[in-house]
DNA sequence: ACCTGAACACCGTTCAAGT
DNA sequence: ACCTGAACACCGTTCAAGT
């Protein structure tokens, strides 16, 4: 037993993470479990600890890959000089990507750290680069705004965006559909800008 | 052994709940565990499957009392004449419930019924009647407002003050203290608001 | 050095067996 | 009928032992 070196702890760590991801995406996060991965990839489970600290560890990762993903998609999206046309680009893809991938998307949100850890830096940042896509917009929303104003209502707007993503993807609203949600999404964004323009 | 009798099944029920209670707001909802519940209240596992059918329902039955919770405190607040003056005052006591009341409140949304459960129709009626009482400011807000785009509009709203209570009070936002939540809730109430009444 | 797999502690849930 | 507590299946994590 034991000594294969088939793979290098890097490309063991690769395939971890591709094999939890596919769980995720296709279970949901709560079916994924350390001794599945480690079937799924041929190894047992004692290996899993080789490349990462523990379960914890591992999700945090994922949850890193899901952000650049859905930083990247946001990235791709068209702009126009228009900043209010640009945020609620920004918004309704958000909530695409919320629903396209919503297994990934949830976990975002479901996993909580075990009490008192904090979390990692890199992975603040990571979340901070997508509001910045959002506080950027902003900025080009009305000359007359304070930066410090802006990155505050930018965030405001885009944590009530995701508050409609939340409650309508978990089924706590009765209003339902893609379609439905997404009206309520552009409900918000229009009716919050007019007011801040106006202010 | 068995056969004791010292309790009658509605009181041991309540027990249950209490001690479960206890247990979420003190440690938070993944520290409560069926055998600590038990061993809390002086019974041994199996008993709390008499009263229970499974750990999810007890959770349900949970959730169901920190709603009500809160649906009471909401209800107390003073009304005014001015309805955007109410929204505000329901919105920063949602908040305010979402701080003080913290565990339990996260067990809400941190919980979610196993895979294609369906939501009971009991607890569904009580989230619905949450959403009402800001329903009903909304109606007030202006005259030449359809019924049913006010129920949307009050929807959205309110989901949009959820989404920046769960991502401040997650940690997930660097701007923190219950003062800049609370100031970040205003902004948004007020500009969609505002926004929503010059449609 | 790399990897195994048995072992440990700890879950939710069940149910035969006592009173 | 009420309640026990041992048993089961299933977790994450560790680590002595093999190669």
């Amino acid at each position: 037993m034991a000594r294969r070196s088939e793979h290098s702890q890097q490309e063991i760590k690769e395939m971890v993470l591709k094999a939890a991801e596919s769980i995720v995406i296709d279970e949901g996060f709560a079916e994924l479990k350390v001794r599945k991965v480690a079937m799924e990839i041929g190894y047992t489970v004692g290996s899993i600890y080789m490349v990462f600290d523990n379960l914890a560890d591992l999700v945090m990762q994922l949850k890193g890959r899901t952000l650049d993903d859905m930083t990247e998609q946001l990235k791709l999206l068209p702009k126009q000089g228009n900043a209010k046309q640009n945020i609620i680009t920004l918004a309704i893809a958000y909530q695409t990507f919320a629903c396209q991938n919503f297994n990934r998307w949830s976990m975002l949100f479901e996993h909580r750290l075990p009490e008192h850890e904090v979390v990692p830096a890199w992975y603040q940042e990571k979340v901070n680069l997508v509001f910045s896509l959002v506080e950027l917009q902003f900025l080009g929303l009305t000359s007359a705004a304070n930066e410090e104003q802006s990155k505050w209502a930018a965030r405001a707007l885009w944590s009530g965006v995701h508050g409609i993503c939340i409650l309508s993807l978990s089924g706590r609203m009765d209003l339902l559909g893609m379609r439905r949600i997404e009206e309520t999404v552009v409900l918000l964004v229009e009716n919050f800008i007019k007011g801040w323009q106006m202010r």
